[in-house]
DNA sequence: TGTTGTGGCAACTCGCTGTTGCCATAATAA
DNA sequence: TTATTATGGCAACAGCGAGTTGCCACAACA
């Protein structure tokens, strides 16, 4: 594993980003997908992928001059599921946040994004990437979540960044041990009692059980917080 | 990364296990839990595990044939926290079991299981002992959920399986990210959510916002599943 | 004091990442 | 169409780290 250097590239002037060119990246990007989610991020080898692609291995490494470059430009490659819709309630919104999750995290690309993004600590670059993936998600559910309280299904004091974190834990969780086990069931109980509990301790009405229930408001500190030549990308 | 087969071990007879080998076993997986929680799994260098103990990289490879086995050596040499005390009441037993968790989380060695455990399938021997590590640590989460139900904190027909489950979950899910965001603060409101969460779905008494409540009790679908050699280790 | 299990040392093999020089060809400009 | 040049293919190579091997030294036991 010699350390590589940040050689000049062979450019000089005008570059080819169309025709044979663009097909070559993308065949590689697709191929690096797949072989993520075949082999996972250490397995992964990149005379595989120049196999699978049918493009050569020095083509390869002249583009990504790195195993994480790769990597890392097939991550930024991949496209995310676009806005979830109204469903009407908020229930429906996550099942429906969730299910897509599910759903694309199924595919092989998925399968290969959710191996790298398990991976180990691997390099500033791609630990950026997850943590904007991870931000951009959380977002997502936030979003939903100030829905929830416009429509008046949850109180207005209600700490949407915990919430946002509680309900994604369960699936994250999962994902750790076995994408196979994220059935619907398991996120749908999961929701709901977290929805119940955010109902239940904002409104300050423990109920029945001893349970003692400290506040989810906002009054609590907040939970949130906050490279190398390529030819052509 | 030839692939190493089990060869005959060098052993004709009786094998010594005390004095200078013992010393040598203890140096080597102390080192090795060390520098796991230095590296990580994928970058951890049985080389630099030679240096660190002392001993040299052949005698490390005589009694662990593969960095695999040597981490999982070391996996299974460490000692977990003990049972937790009764604290009278469950959220104070959970509370103390998570902050146990965390604290032993914090340790050198901590780090060092945590990395190996977020690592990427590996093999089926760590795969294995992964399992068991979750399945000991839920079966105690369950005790003391059980312990809540049997002092009336918690409705009988509660899921203590997906409970534990949920209760873990923001942990495991923040893991993930930075063990350094793993505070006190945030479990406790987490935990206070999750058995809001449960006493409000159990006793089927949706709050005022028009949440849907599906049920946590014990009529839906249950989530659970449960289904080389070395010298002297 | 002999026997043998075990550790140290040094010099290997092997697979995979990353390189390099040369040649072939596709994309562009004239 | 033709000249130019960016880009891809090929093959051989360098380097690193995992895993081996043979030989010798010594510590644990009898």
């Amino acid at each position: 594993m010699k350390t590589p250097r940040k050689p000049e590239t062979r450019r000089t002037e005008g570059l080819r980003t169309h025709g044979r060119s663009a097909r070559v990246v993308e065949k590689v990007l697709n191929a690096t997908a797949a072989e993520l989610g075949r082999s996972g991020y250490a397995a992964l080898r990149i005379d595989d992928v120049a196999a699978r692609s049918g493009v050569n291995k020095t083509t390869i490494y002249r583009r990504w001059p790195t195993k994480i470059d790769l990597v890392s430009a097939t991550l930024r490659a991949q496209t995310y599921p676009p806005e979830v819709a109204d469903t009407g309630t908020l229930r429906g919104d996550l099942l429906e946040h969730f299910a897509h999750l599910v759903t694309m995290l199924g595919t092989t690309t998925g399968r290969g994004v959710v191996r790298t993004l398990q991976a180990e600590r691997t390099d500033p670059e791609v630990e950026r990437m997850k943590r904007e993936l991870r931000a951009e998600q959380r977002a997502r559910r936030c979003q939903l979540l100030t829905r929830g309280i416009a429509r008046g299904e949850l109180a207005a004091g209600v700490d949407v960044d915990l919430l946002a974190e509680l309900l994604a834990a369960p699936l994250v969780a999962r994902l750790m041990h076995s994408v196979e086990d994220l059935d619907r069931v398991f996120l749908e109980r999961a929701i709901d009692v977290i929805l119940a509990g955010a109902a239940t301790t904002v409104a300050r009405a423990p109920q029945r059980g001893a349970v003692a229930v400290a506040g989810v408001g906002s009054r609590a500190p907040k939970v949130s917080s906050k490279k190398r030549r390529t030819r052509a990308p």
